[in-house]
Formats: C-alpha cells, sequence, structure tokens
DNA sequence: AACCGAAGCAACCGCCCACGA
DNA sequence: ATCGTGGGCGGTTGCTTCGGT
C-alpha cells in the first residue's frame, strides 16, 4: 500500500494559492542551497507548507527555466505524437519538451488537445478513428449518396464533399472528411483494401438496415475505417516520390469530382496545374500544422494560400507537410497528419 | 450590468516506485 | 528479504477568468 500523504499530521499547514512572498522565501531559499529534502525544505526556509506543495510550486511554477505562453503549434504535434507513443506518460513527455512541466503539458492535454482530437473523429486515449456509434449512426447512407464512382469496384471514383456538407450535421461531416479522405487514398492502387470495404460498406447500406441484410452498417463502417488506417503499405525508401505523385492526382480528382474550384482547394501549383505540386527533390521541411503562408519555394514546388474559412478543405495548404512521408516511411502518420490539418482549421 | 455556464489552470490528493537501512 | 522513507507521477478538484445571454 502506499504511505501516507506527507503532510498527514502537518496540523496548520497551509493549502491553496501561493502569496508572492511565499513564493519569494521559497525562490530565496532554493538559489542559496538547493532544495536537498523536500520534507525539512518548509522549516528551513520559514514556509508554512508542507514539503511536496514546495516540490510542486518549485517545479511547475518556480523554476526559472519554466516557458511560459502559448503552445506552438510545433509542441501540440509533438505533444499528440508522443501522446500517442507514450500515453499518460506526461513526464516523459515533458522531457521531450525544453521548459514545460508535466503538470502543464497534462493540463493543456486535457484542456485542448483531447478535444482537439474528439472533433477530428480520433480516440484521444488509441489514436485510432473514433467508433462512437451514435455518431456513426446515418454515415452509410450519407457516404452512399456522396459516392460517385465510375462502376463497381473502380478506384478512381470522387466524393461529393458538398453533397457531405449538405448533409451532415457539423460533427458528422468533420468524421465523414476524414474518412473520405483516408478511403480516398484508395486511389493509389496497392491501397484498394480500404476501397473494397468502402465498396461493401455502400452495398450493405443499400441492402437495409442491420439484421435484414444481416450487416451491421456501424461495424462495417468501424471496419472500414480501421482497414483505412491500417491497410496502408509501409513506403519503401523510393516510394515517396510515386506516392506525393498520387496523393497530388487525388487531390486533383477531389478538385474535379466534388465541385470545388482549385482555389476553394486552398492549394495552386506551379506549371503543373495540379492542385498540389511536390517537389520530389525539396528537402524536408519542419511541419508547421497551422502555417497559412506555406511557402516553401525555397527549392520546392508547393505554394500555397489561404482557403477562405467556410471551406471543408481548409488546411489542406499544408499539404506540404507530406514531406514527412519520408521521416518512418508511414503512411497512416500522413493520415494523421491530414486529420490533424481539417481539426486546426476547422 | 448582472448572471450563469464553460473553459483554463494551479494546486492538491493519493498511489506507486526506488532506494537505503 | 523486508520495511520505512522520500520523491515522483497521474488523476482530480476547485478557484478564477472568460464569453454569452
Amino acid at each position: 500500500m502506499g504511505r501516507s500523504p506527507c503532510c498527514d499530521g502537518e496540523a496548520g499547514v497551509k493549502k491553496g494559492p501561493w502569496t508572492p512572498e511565499e513564493d519569494k522565501l521559497l525562490v530565496d531559499y532554493i538559489q542559496e542551497k538547493g532544495h536537498g529534502s523536500w520534507r525539512r525544505l518548509p522549516k528551513l526556509a520559514g514556509l508554512n507548507r508542507c514539503g511536496k506543495s514546495c516540490r510542486l510550486r518549485w517545479t511547475n511554477y518556480l523554476r526559472p527555466d519554466i516557458k511560459r505562453g502559448r503552445f506552438t503549434e510545433d509542441e501540440e504535434k509533438l505533444i499528440i505524437h508522443l501522446h500517442s507513443l507514450l500515453g499518460n506518460k506526461w513526464s516523459s513527455i515533458a522531457t521531450k519538451l525544453p521548459g514545460r512541466t508535466d503538470n502543464e503539458i497534462k493540463n493543456y492535454w486535457n484542456t485542448h488537445l483531447r478535444k482537439k482530437l474528439l472533433g477530428m473523429g480520433i480516440d484521444p486515449v488509441t489514436h485510432r478513428p473514433r467508433t462512437d456509434l451514435s455518431l456513426l449512426a446515418g454515415l452509410p447512407g450519407l457516404l452512399a449518396a456522396a459516392g460517385n464512382f465510375g462502376g463497381a469496384g473502380s478506384a478512381t471514383g470522387a466524393w461529393d464533399m458538398n453533397a457531405l456538407r449538405l448533409q451532415a450535421d457539423a460533427a458528422k461531416f468533420q468524421l465523414l472528411q476524414g474518412l473520405v479522405r483516408a478511403l480516398t487514398t484508395a486511389a493509389v492502387p496497392a491501397l484498394a483494401p480500404g476501397m473494397d470495404n468502402l465498396m461493401a460498406l455502400l452495398a450493405a447500406s443499400n441492402g437495409g438496415q442491420n439484421g435484414a441484410g444481416g450487416v451491421d452498417q456501424s461495424m462495417l463502417l468501424q471496419q472500414c475505417q480501421w482497414d483505412g488506417m491500417n491497410n496502408l503499405p509501409a513506403l519503401t525508401n523510393s516510394a515517396p516520390a510515386s506516392g506525393m505523385h498520387n496523393i497530388s492526382g487525388m487531390f486533383d480528382s477531389f478538385g474535379a469530382g466534388d465541385g470545388l474550384s482549385s482555389t476553394e482547394l486552398g492549394c495552386h501549383g506551379g506549371a503543373s496545374g495540379s492542385n498540389v505540386t511536390v517537389d520530389a527533390v525539396a528537402p524536408p521541411r519542419p511541419m508547421v500544422a497551422n502555417d497559412r503562408d506555406c511557402n516553401n519555394n525555397g527549392g520546392g514546388g508547393v505554394s500555397c494560400e489561404q482557403t477562405p474559412a467556410s471551406s471543408p478543405f481548409d488546411g489542406l495548404e499544408s499539404l506540404n507537410l507530406m514531406d514527412d512521408l519520408n521521416t518512418d516511411g508511414s503512411w497512416k502518420d500522413l493520415l494523421d497528419q491530414m486529420s490533424w490539418l481539417n481539426s486546426s482549421e476547422l
């Protein structure tokens, strides 16, 4: 069993917010003599606090190397990435963010990032697409209405995002965006499993409700999401260029199929006329998720502009983030980033 | 201007672990 | 090997601030 709290039995010990005078006593003492034993520190420093309270006040607030102010986009992304790897190991995460405390990161996660991920349709615990059935209810019908494929099994179809926007409420639309984007990577032939699942889903949705057709639509969608995220091939060293090309084409088809102009898509390329162009020889660039200027023309071919706030494709201007494809060869990372862009811009 | 609910954040609580006796 | 202690950690609370009505 755990031991009793360090402050038990210390009657009259002050609790609650620290005063400037108390802060000064603590700082002066530690700067002069170091903290030593936290339990003995309060008496030595002339504080009517328990040692634990002193330690927390010092480590979370008074320490001179603490960084104040808002978290940057890079820090946010790093926190999310580290959380996906480490879970709620706030102290471990904090070691990767100089100047930030575990408590600060934990608070920021709980108040901002967690909600952000939820809004993206991503489970903040598992970092996988949410399978909240209440949110999923009705999605198959919406998907069926928005699907505009060239034929059964076609891998080159497009989605009518305007139709989705009109028919889905905000939360569902947000989830659909991520889902459709994930599944649309099936335009890359190697990703056909994701599309196959989608077609099965659509077929099931045409077949009636759960039971009548023997298929649970929500479960199908769940499976579909899962496959869309996971049945993605790892990239080889030679793959990124072709992968980028395919993705560029994918967003071309997005623009052609959903009635949105390239301007509405938010990105414009160079001579290629592609909505998104990626110069395969451009050096990787640190990711800045909210990089509205999105200028990377120093040696590359990405040039983007801010999109209208109402565009469902807000955020796609940052597709130069596909440079990150090179970092670990994971398509999932790309999809994560796309979802990230959705949320950060909506 | 007043009220109220939501959001943000500092601080606390209690359990766990490492370590030394 | 066992036990006690100190420190660390994650979860939670409650106060303050903000924004909407």
